[in-house]
DNA sequence: TGTACATCAGTGAACGCGCGTTCACTGATGTAC
DNA sequence: TGTACATCAGTGAACGCGCGTTCACTGATGTAC
């Protein structure tokens, strides 16, 4: 056995970085094997000893975001976080903060591949709702159990989040994208608060 | 002059107008020109009869939603229209109504589009910005002038059903589909009552 | 410990295909007479 | 009214390029002795 199981999984591991980080960039047809390959400091040809083919690889990579965006991390912070509703507080900041936006590298891939994932096949559109489940699940932790309308407000800060960001990552005018992640803050905010 | 201005510029609009369905549909990078010029009743070479580059053609099919579809058109009756706010709330249940989201061809460009749009030239963003501000204004209409919140309420609601249409077209469970939309109605009618 | 070997991760040239774009042309049409 | 003509919308073959994929190969590595 040369080379060691760990050796090539690390490899592996190291494609679908480089593939995430390619595809939130500039999307799934605009990136190259070629390309994905180089920035994962290997060539072309060697691709295939760990994908069937492109396809298979994106499906990959979208599984990863889960674990590899700053939002997520947050999360996983979970045990030594503040109590729920400052928790979501903080979390809508992160989301809509300058510093994510400017990241592009960063986006939520609900932001960055809505269009990409909507036309894609049914495992990409299966984790994309994965992650908007996940996402409502922590806003709805910041409201009282037996309270009927948490579901309904958790919804909202999730689609206040989502617009504003992808609205924001679209336009080109300065003003907008920051009035747009302003007013949804507030908003989301408010929706926290007289729960 | 063989052939009127207007024939050309019939031809134009029909070329442009099978663009919009198909990039609405598959979006940019998937749809060759080959299949636009099919689906308009012509062959690929007389594209560039009308259009530059197929980037030029983007921007033109972006704007002409504005002109081409149901939201639009709803505009377009504002003499026979009621008043601002009610006329607003017909366009917020048009926007996120089931019809609107099972008929692809008929999506809005926020929402069918902001992923390829982002990674676009300057052009098909300007364009965008321009739908996105179009909207605004609408949803402004619905409050006093002299109403200080109200830009800030326009843009919520813009956000809302954006986001809300997003997710859920992107998104393959049904539930979620529905609960999206609603909440998000929900919402911007409170929004649009007490100002 | 040292060496020969088998394995297979990684290489890079090559292939085939589709796409955006170009170009020489064709033929339908409005105009001048 | 009829005809010859100039224009240019529309045609379709061709070009060049980039990409996904294949393939014969190389050489680093763990293992057996």
């Amino acid at each position: 056995m040369p080379y060691t199981a760990e050796h090539k999984a690390r490899t592996r591991a190291r494609i679908i970085e480089a593939a995430r980080v390619l595809f939130n960039r500039r999307g799934f047809e605009q990136v190259s094997i070629d390309e994905i390959m180089q920035h994962a400091g290997l060539t072309r040809g060697g691709f295939y000893n760990h994908f069937a083919s492109k396809d298979e690889l994106y499906a990959e990579a979208i599984r990863s975001f889960t674990s590899c965006n700053p939002f997520a991390r947050r999360l996983a912070d979970a045990p030594t976080a503040p109590p729920p509703r400052q928790l979501a507080r903080q979390l809508i900041e992160l989301y809509l903060s300058d510093e994510i936006l400017a990241d592009i590298d960063q986006h939520c891939p609900l932001v960055a591949l809505p269009s990409d994932v909507a036309r894609a096949g049914l495992e990409p559109r299966a984790a994309y709702t994965n992650l908007v489940e996940n996402m409502t699940c922590v806003f709805r932790g910041a409201f009282a159990d037996d309270d009927g309308d948490a579901d309904r407000r958790a919804l909202l800060i999730v689609s206040l989040c989502v617009g504003g960001m992808v609205i924001a990552r679209t336009t080109d005018d300065p003003r907008l994208r920051a009035s747009l992640r302003s007013a949804a803050r507030a908003q989301a905010f408010a929706l926290l608060s007289d729960g």
